[in-house]
DNA sequence: TCGCTTGCGTACGGAATCGTACCGATGGCC
DNA sequence: GGCCATCGGTACGATTCCGTACGCAAGCGA
C-alpha cells in the first residue's frame, strides 16, 4: 500500500526491485539489499550469519565495539539503564537496520546495551570491513547513515512518545512495530518484558494487552503473542508507529 | 552570584587549551574550537554570524535544508511535533554542538523544527560548505559526527527520562543543562515554556519551580530565572543531566 | 504424574500528574 | 500614571499509573 513499483510484483516472489539487483546477492536485510550491486558483489564473505536466542546480549555499555548486526528475522532491542538498574527500550532493530549505530558516527564504544527481543538470525560483521566499507564506498557509508538518521529520529519520537501517549496507545505500537520486524503476526513476548521495553510496570502491560485482547487486536498467552487484527492494533497505536515506520522506509532511499 | 570560575577570571578570557590552539582562530563554538588547527584556519570565510531572537525558527520540518548553526551563546532547542499540535523537546543544543545534525548524516530535509531557546549569537555555515567539509576532511566529518553520537545518546536519554523522572527532576535537569549552555546563572524561561519542552502542563512547572525556589536552587520572576546554586540545583537533577553532559565532553575528544 | 517455575489476572490504596480555571501581581507601553 | 497583556500562584476533582501483593493456571522437567 506504499512503495509503488514493489506491489506490481509478478509471479514470482522476489519483488521486481530485487530481481533487478540479482536475487542471488539478496541478504534478508533489507538495509543491505538497498545498497547498489557494486557494494554486494562480495558483500557474503564479510558477514557471518549467527544464531541468537531470546534476550542474548550482543553488546553492553563501555565495551569496545567488535561487530555490527544486520537482523534477517532476529529482532533486537536497544536499551537505556539507569543508576536504579531500570532499563527502558529506546531502539529496535529489525531487517530495515543494523545495530551499533554509533560504529557510523566514527565512534568504537558501545554507549548502550543490545540484546536479542525476538529469536533470529542476524549477519554480523566486524568492525575492520564495517570501518573499511564505511571508509572506501561512499554508496554504503551513505545508506549506513541515512538509516543511523532514522534511528535518531525514532529516539525522539519515543521521547515525545513517552510523555504525551497513553500505556495503551504505546502497547500497541510496540506490537505493531514488532510485527512488522518480524514479518509475522505471531512472536514470544511476556508481558513482563514489554513492561520493562516501556518502563511501566508488569500490572499495566497486562491491563492494556486485556484491553487490546477484547477489542480483538490480538490474543497472546503465556508469552505467545498473536495479532489477529493488525489494522485495528495500528489505529490503536499512536501516530508514532507511522511516522517511524516512514522515517526508515525513507532511508532506504 | 554563584557561577566561580568566571569571576575569577583573569586578564585574558581565553582558556589554556584555548590559548594553545592559537586563540586567534578560535570561534566560540566549542565544537569548531576542537577542531585541528588546519580545518580552522579558513574557517571563518565560510561562518557568518547570526543574532537570534528567542523563540525565533531556524528549521521546519520537511524543508530542504539551508544551512547548519554553531551557538555561540544561544541556545537553540529542536523539538518534536505531535498531531494534536504538541511540541515535546528532543534535543537542545548550545556551544558544544550544532544544528541540523540530519545534515551529517547524509539528509537533506529537515525532519524535525528547531528554534532559539535563549537569544544569543550563532555562526552560521551554508549546507553547500559544510557539505564539502564533511566530504574532504577526515577530521571535520569526524569531529561532526561524533556530535551527532551524542545527539543520538542524548534523545535516547531522554526517553528513559520522560518514563521513569519525576517532574521535579526533569526540571532540574533542564536549568542545569540550560544554564551550562548559556555560560550565565541567569536567562529568560517562562513556566509555560519550559511546560512545552518537558511536555507537562504550565501548572506543573509553577508547582516545580516553587519547590526549587524554596529550596534555594534559584529564584525567578516573570520570566527571568537565576540559578543561585548550581550544585544543589544539579543535585535535584536526574543522572540525565550528568550523562548527558559526559557524553558530549567525550564527543569532543 | 507430580511439583515447581513462570506467566498473567486482578485488586488496593496512594502518588503523580492532568485539565481547567480563576485571580492577583508585575512590568512594558502609551 | 494608567492600561493591559503576560506571568505565575493556587485549587479542584479526575485520571492515569504506581507499588505491591496474592492467587491461579499452564506447561516444563524430574
Amino acid at each position: 500500500m506504499s512503495a509503488r513499483p514493489r506491489t506490481r510484483a509478478p509471479a514470482r516472489s522476489v519483488s521486481r526491485t530485487a530481481a533487478v539487483r540479482s536475487p542471488a546477492l539478496l541478504t534478508g536485510n533489507r538495509l543491505l539489499d538497498a545498497l547498489p550491486k557494486a557494494d554486494r558483489v562480495n558483500l557474503a564473505r564479510d558477514l557471518k550469519m549467527v544464531e541468537l536466542a531470546a534476550h542474548q546480549f550482543t553488546q553492553s555499555v563501555g565495551s569496545t565495539m567488535q561487530h555490527v548486526d544486520f537482523p534477517i528475522d532476529a529482532v533486537l532491542s536497544v536499551v537505556a539503564t539507569l543508576k536504579n538498574g531500570d532499563s527502558v527500550e529506546v531502539g529496535t532493530t529489525g531487517s530495515e537496520g543494523f545495530v551499533e549505530t554509533d560504529a557510523a558516527l566514527s565512534s568504537s564504544l558501545s554507549r548502550r546495551t543490545a540484546f536479542c527481543q525476538v529469536r533470529g538470525r542476524v549477519l554480523r560483521m566486524s568492525i575492520e570491513r564495517f570501518d573499511q566499507r564505511m571508509s572506501t564506498s561512499i554508496s554504503f557509508a551513505r545508506l549506513m547513515r541515512r538509516n543511523v538518521q532514522a534511528s535518531l529520529f525514532t529516539a525522539q519520537q519515543f521521547t515525545a512518545c513517552n510523555t504525551k501517549h497513553s500505556l495503551l496507545q504505546r502497547c500497541a505500537r510496540w506490537l505493531s512495530m514488532t510485527q512488522d520486524r518480524v514479518g509475522s503476526p505471531h512472536f514470544t513476548l511476556t508481558h513482563e518484558f514489554l513492561s520493562i521495553m516501556l518502563g511501566v510496570r508488569r500490572a499495566g502491560v497486562s491491563e492494556a494487552a486485556d484491553a487490546l485482547q477484547k477489542m480483538g487486536a490480538i490474543t497472546y498467552s503465556r508469552g505467545r503473542v498473536s495479532v489477529l487484527d493488525s489494522a485495528l492494533l495500528n489505529a490503536t497505536a499512536c501516530e508514532c508507529y507511522e511516522a517511524c515506520k516512514r522515517a526508515f522506509t525513507a532511508s532506504l532511499r
